[in-house]
This record gives C-alpha cells, sequence and structure tokens, in this order.
DNA sequence: TAATAAATTTAGACAAACCTAAATATTTAT
DNA sequence: ATAAATATTTAGGTTTGTCTAAATTTATTA
C-alpha cells in the first residue's frame, strides 16, 4: 500500500500529465502546496517503487503501476462526489474537499459496491468522466463555450475550473451540467458572449466562457 | 483538528473507560497495538491539549471535551457500518475494517446528512447504539447469554466480542440481532447452554454465551 | 557565447509518531 | 516490610514528509 502523500503526489502527476507530457518540480510543488525540495524527496522515493519515470531535472511521468494507481483515486473521488451530490444532496461546489479526503479509502470491494449501489454512473457532478472498475473511462469532446461561433448551440458538460466560487456563480446563472445553450452574439470590445437558454439571454466574460465546457 | 493518531487515541481511551474508570498506559498498547513507551509519549501531548486527564503512573480520564470527540468518532464509525451493512450489503463482519478508515473523515455535515439518509439508525449492525448529533444515546440494558436462568428467554441485542470469526460463526447459527431465543437448559460439565430459538435447538459453549448479548 | 535568471537538487533540520533499552515507580508476595 | 515482579516513564534513535538555505543545472538573453 502507499501513503496519503505518496498517492496525493501520484494523483497531482496525473492531473498535471493531461496537460504536459512531462511534470516539471515546481508544477507539482505549486499544485501540492509545498516547497520544489520536498517534491524532489518525493520524487526519488516514487521512482524507487517504480510508480514513475524520474530523470533529475526533466520532469517526471507516470508508468503503468503508477497511472493505474493514480485513476483509482481518480475513480474513487469521482464517485464520492456522485454519491455526495446524488444521495446526500450536497451542491457540486459542496464536495470537493469531503471527496478528497474520501478517496483514500482504501477498500476497491467497498467502492465497486458504492458504483453498484448508484447504478454505475458514468460522470460526475462536475462533468468529469467516472472510470470503471478496470481503470477505463470515454472522454467527452469537450469545448470551451469561448471556441465556438457565433449562432452555433451546445450542451454544457463540464468545467475547467472547480473553484466553488466559479461553480456558485454558474449555479446562479443556471448554467449547469445538461443545459442547452446557444451563442448569440460576441462583443468585439471584451470578446464576452451573449446566451441563449431556456428563453432566457445572459451574458458571459470571455474568461467564464473560457472555463466552461460544452458538446457541440 | 487532531491527528488520526490522537482520535485513535482519544477512541480507545473511550472504549477502556467503560470497563475501568483509569485506563493504563498497557492497556492502551494492547488495544493500540504500540508500545507503552510511545503511549506515554501521546499521553503527554493529549495532556497538554486538555483532552486527557493524566497524572504520571496513575492512567488517564477523557476531559469533557476529549469525550466528545471520542463520541463524535464511535458515531462516524457506526453510521457508516449502518450505510455499509444496509445499504452496500456487506455483511456484519465485513465492516469493521473499512469504518475505521472512514470514522475519520471530518465533515460533521457529512455525517448529519448520512444519518438523516439512512433516517437516522440508533444502533448499528452489531447492537451498538449510535450517538446522535450532539452525542447522546441510550444503551439497552444488557445481559450476556450466560447470565440467563434456564427456561427465561431474551432478544438478541448485542455482541461483546466484535471479531468477524465470532460474527461468522453467530452468523452461521442464525444467532443475529432480533432473534428471540430461550434457554432450555444448562449443561453441568462445562456450563454449555442449550438454546431454543424459532422451532431449533442449538448448543452453544459458556465462552459464546458470555459474548451474546441480550435484553429480557 | 557568456552572463544572468530560473528551476532543480542537495545538505542539514524539524515535528509527529513510532521504536528499544535503561531507569524509576508501583504493586505484590513472602 | 522488604524483595521481586510488574508497570511506567525517560533517554536516545528512526522514518516520513516537510522545511530553509546553499549548490548546481538548465534556460534565457544580451
Amino acid at each position: 500500500m502507499n501513503t496519503l502523500a505518496e498517492e496525493n503526489y501520484l494523483k497531482s502527476i496525473y492531473h498535471l500529465s493531461l496537460n504536459d507530457e512531462n511534470v516539471s518540480t515546481n508544477q507539482l510543488a505549486a499544485l501540492l502546496n509545498t516547497k520544489a525540495s520536498s517534491v524532489t524527496d518525493m520524487l526519488k522515493k516514487l521512482a524507487d517503487k517504480t510508480l514513475i519515470n524520474y530523470t533529475p531535472y526533466q520532469g517526471v511521468t507516470l508508468t503503468a503501476a503508477g497511472e493505474k494507481i493514480a485513476v483509482n483515486i481518480i475513480r474513487k473521488h469521482r464517485l464520492w462526489e456522485f454519491f455526495l451530490v446524488e444521495k446526500l444532496s450536497f451542491k457540486w461546489d459542496e464536495v470537493h474537499e469531503m471527496a478528497e479526503e474520501m478517496e483514500h479509502i482504501s477498500s476497491n470491494e467497498l467502492i465497486d459496491r458504492l458504483d453498484k449501489f448508484m447504478d454505475y454512473p458514468k460522470y460526475d457532478p462536475h462533468g468529469d468522466p467516472i472510470p470503471d472498475s478496470d481503470g477505463k473511462f470515454k472522454l467527452h469532446d469537450l469545448k470551451p463555450v469561448s471556441a465556438i461561433e457565433v449562432n452555433t448551440c451546445g450542451v454544457i458538460c463540464g468545467v475547467r475550473d472547480h473553484s466553488s466560487s466559479f461553480l456558485q456563480y454558474l449555479e446562479k446563472q443556471g448554467l449547469t451540467i445538461g443545459k442547452k445553450i446557444t451563442v448569440n452574439d460576441i462583443i468585439e470590445f471584451d470578446r464576452s458572449m451573449i446566451l441563449q437558454m431556456e428563453n432566457k439571454t445572459l451574458q458571459i466574460s470571455r474568461e467564464v466562457a473560457n472555463n466552461l465546457l460544452i458538446t457541440i
């Protein structure tokens, strides 16, 4: 078994790997709220366990073994988030911290039964895909709202930013998972966007449009 | 907040306090699977935080603050055990280890909602009372089967031993929570007991009778 | 391409929670 | 009441995961 700290490093490396092939020490330090020297120590330890490929100064990638562990933690995190929202009626902006603790509950039998109990959900409350018990999952083909043209429409299927302030803002505007929106206009001055959604018109900043993900 | 180790010490002191007013260093070392010297270190730390009353060589008691924390952990443990059995269909002998991890999930809001989700259960799968959100709970008036006379009857409401081997044995014999039993006879030689339960007759050892709890 | 800046690693410490071995208190038994 | 046995604490280490400060490597830029 791995320690809590090791699990958090593997998870962070996995997340950062989605953007960059090689993950740097400083990226990890920033994400994990720690110092670069602490990261170096841990990278040596994870490399000794052959969970990562580590070349000093060159950053890291996960090995197959490391990725398997990371995906399993993400599976647990997302299933617990789903549980908290669907069964315990938490809001989508309230569950992240709790799931950060719950993802480390070790039993796989438990998580598989939880999965079954909730009828094998495919996406968590933020639209992120939930890996199945073999670690497999499908990504939607998602684009930020900011990437689409005037007069095209799409369905909200995810968010890039998971902060509660962003999620609360979206909730208040009714911009939640599954809603159909159309881009009516783009303001030239600041590239903010005018959206149509269920008879209502609303305006969102470029910043918001960049972080709101849709399928066409 | 308290560390995981601190929480486990407080919980253990609480459990041991039910039998002995003052809890000794060695009792804690045995229960926590650690060494007496390690216990001494932790007792000093908990005393500094005024969670226990500690006089060197004289053992410890919980302060009101310490007891509150201990009872809250026990509340969480028992609610999660109930969840695992009632919602995820685990058997009563399978849930202890998982609940040992889950009891440390910090959110009280989470546990209160879980409590509500399950409709405020009063007893866990082993018959132990679940403290409410104010830490209050009622004990059944329980006696071991070994303490009752021939031709008296009672309802199984708890177990003294929580080991999975004991629980599995009881399960196999059908001696589960809620079952009504009558003591038909006591064998003089080894004081084993002949029980009547739902048309069946079965014999249990003194050892089993000591660990099976009933209400009259 | 040499100097500077930025990123990373190394060296040496620290706190938490544990350990062993030795010292000290308390309890039990003769 | 004292010797022996038992329980507990103290002293000094270890490991994990963190830190700061200094050294080193890589990247940038003039």
